[in-house]
DNA sequence: TATTGTTATACTCTATAACTATA
DNA sequence: TATAGTTATAGAGTATAACAATA
């Protein structure tokens, strides 16, 4: 009686499942994170840039004049690691260190006109990249997609686990 | 004639503004996982569990008997950086590697009695994690935000940037 | 020849302590 | 004293090459 066992894995077709995992709403967010992750850094490579460097880009161009504590608060990253960042897009033309004229301790950025044509181009490739991430999610869904993240990360804030 | 100007930050409140990219989905998937991450880190820390470990041992349970090799493919991570994982996990007796009698290369894996018991618990403690995460969300928003985040993985699947 | 588990290694990302110069 | 930028460093996480044993 029962029919013979092809395998013992959780999916039963001889081949092993991530079914253990695939019902967490992180572990989907995690997979949705590392995919989009993957794309982008390829989508930004033509521009010699990595996402990091994007983002100080872009935040620097919103931002002009902010200091680097600013910048680092803003990236969520610390303040250490935003130096060689920085170095490297100054190296590259893409961005001025001036003098704050408000504290002499403070560097005030400033993207330079060639940074703000990369920046440009490459925001262009970041837009297309998003628009094939979103292709087939309608405005609604899309809507309650960025609900439904704000939400998770509120009630992570509301309730921290420890 | 103008008022005075408060400051040239994005959101003109003296404050800088990530609105340069608050705006990709991308960032806001990216945000939610940090946030989930730091999260869970701390449910399976009273377990002396990481997630890499977590998700090894929840794996194996589903999988019983499946090779380093097959458990390295559905992690998605490189072979040789399961090797540390394993040994961890063996050391503190929560699984077993025998040695696959259909291959010889291969080990077999397997939870002990300890493991079950430990994976039980810590699940409890990620379903809670979890159920923190959700709250707030109806199931017709959490399975909208299940079917966008799969639509996003298809979408690059399909159309992979390089 | 190809694959399993392993070692060694390197590269990125991230986090902290401590220094200097300014405030 | 406190903060901005910096240096040095250490710890994760991740990726590749190469080897012995086995297929």
């Amino acid at each position: 009686m029962g029919k013979a066992v092809v395998s013992k894995f959780a999916n039963g077709d001889g081949t092993p499942s991530d079914d253990a995992l695939g019902g967490f709403v992180g572990y989907r967010i995690r997979r949705a994170w590392l995919a989009v992750q993957a794309d982008l850094v390829n989508a930004l490579k033509p521009f010699g840039l990595r996402i990091i460097t994007y983002s100080a880009l872009a935040l620097v161009m919103s931002n002009p004049g902010l200091s680097q504590a600013q910048l680092a608060t803003l990236m969520e990253i610390e303040r250490p690691n935003l130096v060689s960042i920085i170095d490297e897009l100054q190296k590259r033309g893409l961005l001025t260190r001036d003098k704050s004229p408000k504290d002499g301790r403070a560097y005030a950025l400033h993207l330079t006109t060639d940074g703000q044509a990369l920046l440009g181009s490459a925001t262009q490739a970041v837009r297309a990249h998003e628009a094939r991430l979103t292709h087939h999610i309608d405005d609604v869904s899309r809507e309650n997609l960025d609900a439904a993240l704000t939400q998770i990360r509120q009630n992570i804030e509301t309730k921290p686990n420890a």
